[in-house]
DNA sequence: TTTCTTACA
DNA sequence: TGTAAGAA
């Protein structure tokens, strides 16, 4: 299907389609114009791609995922366990700094004169 | 009209 | 990622 197709199917746009094929997360044929050819299977790839992205992964990490899911895509083999594991800790860490800052900012706002 | 590539307030 | 520009 044409890249315009995937598109409205997905929900993802246009230039987040060609970015995700850019970095090898989508593969496509061309036409003689040129024009991307998608296989139907790539839908369901792009809501694999998309549910990984939404949890924060970088497009790295959705690369080498994304094969690790069966065939119908709710279950994910157990040898990624250890990077969403990774991922878990690095938002966490996150979090604990925002939380941190959080506090700075509360901290300042006592210091504002009335 | 749709898609392509390249580049950037 | 959005958007603009010029071409197919």
């Amino acid at each position: 299907m044409a890249i315009g197709e995937l598109s409205s199917r997905t929900g993802a746009s246009v230039r987040a389609l060609r970015y995700y094929e850019q970095h090898g997360l989508l593969r496509s044929a061309r036409t003689a114009a040129g024009h991307r050819r998608f296989p139907p299977a790539d839908v369901e790839t792009v809501r694999r791609i998309r549910l990984l992205l939404n949890a924060g992964f970088p497009l790295a990490d959705v690369a080498w995922v994304i094969p690790c899911f069966d065939d119908e895509g709710v279950q994910l083999d157990a040898c990624v366990a250890d990077r969403i594991h990774a991922h878990l800790l690095v938002v966490e860490e996150r979090m604990a700094e925002l939380g941190e800052q959080q506090h700075a900012i509360h901290r300042l706002q006592q210091l504002v004169r009335a």
